[in-house]
DNA sequence: CTTGACTCTGGAGCTAAGTCAAGAGTCTAT
DNA sequence: ATAGACTCTTGACTTAGCTCCAGAGTCAAG
């Protein structure tokens, strides 16, 4: 029978993450308490590789651990409700979190090429207001607010 | 001759942040420092304003205090074209979220109709393995992407 | 058996982004 | 002129998500 189990700091690689960083994991039970060898070291198999990788694009994606955890819960009906609606919130706010980004994204831009029309016509003495102090705006498409 | 100044408590309720956020990004200097009255309590004016706003909302797509105080940098030329820089950075960055993004909300997805597969077919005693501890693994979708 | 790499637990420490508190001063409406 | 709301500074505290450390035990190779 091959041999499918490793210890931390493996996975810690193979999942690329620290060896601390696995065992707060267990500690606040995003990973099951894993099985020990007898002097007590953990063992992991390569599902716990795939749930580390899980936890880590959540996280870059702003949820929180605790959050990340209610996602990662498993167990009967009652659960498997939560989590579905958890899902298709999550899933709201993915949604809701793109809409904002774009128009961020439009903003930047258009900070962008005020930035490099003012490095063009004013060269060296150029000033880039991304939000300015006080005096000129972003170049909004001229908007009378007195 | 209108007043157009206002102190800090107006500032945080027009930009929706506390007193103490005010008072923080000034000390960090992401705002710059504000003028005073004799008694030497802060006056702002509406400019602030927008750009507290500006400050939170590149905060809530994640960059941090840091990267935004870079963003708002004014000043000659050589600023001007690292503000350039780290806008088209930035918005390379913010692209790269989104697709991560889009990654992500498509995984969710597919949890989400695996959990409500479920629920139909298991009803009481269903099960949802998100990302499951060892057992099943999510719902592939067939064929692979074209 | 010895060595050296690896792992264990428990707890302290760190960074970011604030929040809270104390004690004192300022401003404004009556 | 006074009450009461507001603000000042300084510094300690908080939360999330780790990271680091000490001291001790485990494991595989030689």
């Amino acid at each position: 029978m091959e041999q499918t189990e490793f210890r931390i700091g493996e996975l810690a690689t193979r999942a690329g993450v620290s060896i601390d960083a696995v065992r707060y994991y267990e500690r606040l039970k995003l990973l099951p308490r894993a099985g020990r060898t007898t002097g007590g070291f953990r063992l992991f198999g390569p599902e716990s590789v795939e749930r580390v990788q899980f936890i880590k694009q959540a996280q870059e994606l702003g949820l929180t651990l605790d959050e990340i955890k209610g996602l990662l819960a498993t167990g009967g009906a009652e659960e498997c409700r939560s989590v579905r609606d958890l899902l298709s919130k999550k899933i709201g706010e993915l949604d809701d979190r793109m809409t904002a980004m774009k128009d961020f994204r439009r903003t930047l831009a258009r900070h962008l090429s005020a930035c490099e029309r003012e490095l063009e016509t004013h060269g060296d003495s150029a000033c880039c207001p991304v939000v300015a102090g006080g005096k000129s705006k972003p170049p909004q498409e001229k908007g009378g607010k007195k």
